[in-house]
DNA sequence: ATAATATTCTACTAATTTGGTGGAATTAAT
DNA sequence: ATTAATTCCACCAAATTAGTAGAATATTAT
């Protein structure tokens, strides 16, 4: 499942996506039924990975800095959830060898939770902001 | 990522389903290398979905309830993980309306989201205790 | 019977993660 | 200079995770 985070991450962004200008913080959290205080470190980190821009002072706020055919939902899940994979051998960007398994017999784990990695993977892969927007 | 407990309950699987006769607790745990009180915990669960069958008593132990061919992944991730769903109203046993997203707009998002799951949902479906010993 | 050995049950705990909040500092427009 | 916005830093309560401790119960072997 996902976290609040990273739910309100992608609701915050459709927000975005809809309305084309800058937007306020107040306004995203007013939209999309955010708490404005947790929503501002979401935008934050959302900048941090480029995904949006931000003008500071008075008529500041955010939009985004990419397409929203190019912010896919794997992205997203790398960003707020950390690995696609089910246990961590098996991940790509995230890839760390499991301690607990000593033997190559045991990492026949790993040869399925790869399968089921890629299957997912290319499943939130394939899925855009704007694909939601428009119900695909 | 699954969780420890997760991650302890197929590996223990495996261990029952390569010895074909009934293992003590003790010797999975070495077996497997998992604490043993905490596997315990794990055997226990297991037994309650009917999944592993037990003896108590002097020369007790634990063996497969099933088939290695009728343990899949997607049972076990809903006994030990939850929904696999990435949202709560995208998921099919675990199905909870979510209370933040107050239009039908929003949810747009859980027609993606739910596509996500099925594909999640067969692919881990698909994969058995049997076919994880057998290298697939 | 009783000792030994195994599962079962209840309860507790430390560490980490999650889901926030508060407030000061900074930046920019009017 | 004032106002309004983002940014930064530090904190916090609740929930979850990953176990542990110990007693109770069941079964076998002696």
């Amino acid at each position: 499942m996902l976290t609040q985070k990273g739910k309100y991450a992608i609701k915050a962004l459709i927000c975005l996506a809809e309305k084309k200008s800058q937007v306020r913080t107040q306004d995203i959290a007013n939209d999309a039924q955010i708490p404005k205080k947790f929503l501002e470190s979401i935008l934050l980190e959302l900048k941090r990975h480029g995904l949006v821009t931000s003008q500071q002072g008075a008529a500041g706020g955010y939009s985004l800095a990419k397409s929203p055919n190019d912010i896919n939902l794997a992205d997203l899940h790398r960003i707020f959830e950390g690995p696609i994979a089910l246990i961590a051998c098996a991940a790509d960007r995230f890839y760390k060898p499991c301690q607990d398994c000593i033997s190559v017999e045991t990492c026949k784990l790993r040869l399925a939770m790869k399968q089921v990695r890629d299957t997912t993977f290319h499943a939130l892969e394939s899925i855009t902001i704007q694909k939601i927007i428009d119900g695909k």
